[in-house]
DNA sequence: ACAATTAACTAAATCGATTAAGTTTGACTA
DNA sequence: TAGTCAAACTTAATCGATTTAGTTAATTGT
């Protein structure tokens, strides 16, 4: 072990001054009841000295850690990397500090996670519950009477705040846009089966289609993996297929940016000979090439959202769950001309 | 304010047990010296009181935060959110926590990260100098003794670890591999002309075509914004240039990929009829369309290889600093073949 | 000129876990 | 049976900032 240089604490600025660790506390906070000049002082000897706040310290005595938990399953997806960039400025623009955590959709992680949150005695948590997440395993934050909020995925059965898109509506808007455009061989492509995320924006599809009396093809329902190969590999597939679509309404956006690279790789202009849409509206989607038609909700806004409501909670603990439930709304870029 | 519920803590379980919180500690630690029916006892009783250890005040005491700090510049690009990827697996692999600050390259906003992770008393951090920084914004870490590993971009006239790219042999044989295929009129597109990693990778490139007596072309060297759109509207701009370009190396993945749908937009097929090269091989690489051949230096390395030179600056602080330098492979695949 | 008020500061308890330095108990030894 | 020793526990100090309930000294009002 190493001789650690003495630590600089507020006892050590205060032996120096001659004052009480009283004084040098309010003196750096601020706060009223200290003399400018002794104000001056301590905070011109707590510079000399080197001293850094030591945070535990005023945790452990104020019942609050100023640091907001987020748990995400996923850092590799660009939806979940906005939200976190997001997230991250909210709560630095408040003062606060970032945990992050990742469940990688392992809820035996995402409760090892959750417990370390509850440890450090974050003053909120905002998770998206990992795939296979039940109820249950999150009964422990409403015990712990930590304040959290769920963003993109619901619980059913846990009565909690939540910040999510209105998926149906979404894929309805754009399937509708695409009807209206003469299109009658529509495909929708991505997401995995499993997800309640892809019901949700499937069933969209599939009423506008419905109230347009225009029959669902099941060769043109393509789950996949939520990736830019699966978007690539689906399309492909679907131009083999027989009857072949004329334009696609995607599950998100990552998996219209495959859809994109497989439509030029097929030697079709996407958007000029082949309308695609996303869903997200991810920072990307703008810049892509064409840029990308897509439902707005972007993740960043999630985000903010989030923390908007998180902050509500924890001042007001005991108020009922609230949701939000955003409206995509359709964004027209040149994917879809 | 809402009627707290009393805190569990290590003497309220001691009470009930009508034991001392030593041996609740010793017990809930599996430490030596403590019976085995007692530790059962202490683990059920606080079970049944839905005891959560309160790292806050373990901290404090032990002096130590069981929390890593990782600055990152930017959270909206993959290299960044893959190193942070990475870096999160490893520390929670340890035990650890991570605590997570972006500085938005801002010099300012980096200052203010690093004043909050000394605050937090991590007990290590992982940096990537904001552009601009100067050695002397970063001396506060070694005043500090905080142990601390650079990482991506290094910092001249700071004696520290880091952890990083050999970036002028990258380019240098990406040049050489196009040179051998006959290619003499080769562009470099991608980064902004002030970054130090761009005259690095430009650098390789240049020499190799020195080396190989083919001139330099100036306006087939076309710095722009590391993005998609960046890359996109260069290649067109090269495209349109006399001489025109037979094949590309770039700056990085990512200004590729936007080569890569800028050749497709003009219906040159990227690969079979354009070389293109990439840089860092981040994951999208493999799956992009068509998969990237490009320069292995990946971030996940990059942020694992980090990670473990900070473990072993944290238990030995005096040692000489280290630099682990990571010569980039070239990993071959449809862009260029 | 004396009480009342205010400004400036202090003493000391507090948050909750850790751990060094004891103390007690019982078993085992010579 | 006294002595040794280990096992199983306890006592109490400690980490460093915060904050309540004071105390002191100076200022104001009448």
């Amino acid at each position: 072990m190493v001789s650690r240089k003495k630590q600089i604490t507020l006892a050590e600025i205060a032996k120096q001054l001659g004052v009480s660790t009283a004084t040098v506390s309010l003196a750096l906070q601020n706060k009223p009841g200290i003399s400018e000049k002794t104000r001056l002082d301590v905070l011109e000897m707590a510079k000399r000295l080197g001293y850094v706040y030591n945070r535990s310290a005023a945790r452990l005595r104020m019942q609050r850690s100023f640091t907001i938990g987020l748990i995400v399953p996923n850092l590799l997806n660009p939806f979940f990397t906005e939200l976190t960039n997001s997230v991250e400025e909210r709560i630095e623009a408040e003062g606060l500090s970032l945990l992050l955590a990742k469940t990688s959709e392992d809820p035996h992680r995402q409760q090892k996670a959750v417990q370390s949150m509850l440890e450090y005695r974050v003053d909120g948590l905002l998770i998206c519950p990992a795939i296979g997440t039940r109820a249950a395993d999150l009964q422990i934050l409403l015990d712990a009477r930590l304040p959290f909020v769920l963003y993109t995925r619901s619980l059913k059965g846990l009565p909690a705040d939540y910040v999510g898109t209105h998926n149906k509506k979404g894929t309805q808007i754009a399937t509708e846009f695409l009807l209206k455009r003469g299109h009658r061989r529509i495909a929708f492509i991505g997401g995995l089966s499993t997800s309640l995320t892809r019901k949700e924006r499937f069933a969209g599809f599939r009423d506008a289609l419905q109230k347009a009396g225009i029959p669902l093809i099941d060769t043109l329902n393509i789950p996949c993996e939520t990736s830019i190969k699966g978007g690539y590999e689906s399309i492909q597939l679907a131009l083999r297929s027989q009857p072949n679509p004329s334009a696609v309404v995607c599950y998100n956006d990552i998996v219209a940016f495959g859809v994109i690279l497989g439509l030029w790789a097929s030697r079709i202009a996407p958007g000029k000979e082949f309308p695609v849409i996303g869903f997200d509206n991810i920072a990307d989607a703008s810049i892509w090439s064409p840029p990308l038609t897509t439902l707005s909700a972007p993740p960043g806004l999630i985000g903010q959202e989030a923390v908007k409501l998180l902050l509500k909670r924890i001042s007001s603990p005991d108020s009922p769950p609230e949701k939000v439930i955003l409206s995509p709304t359709l964004v027209v870029r040149e994917s879809c001309t």
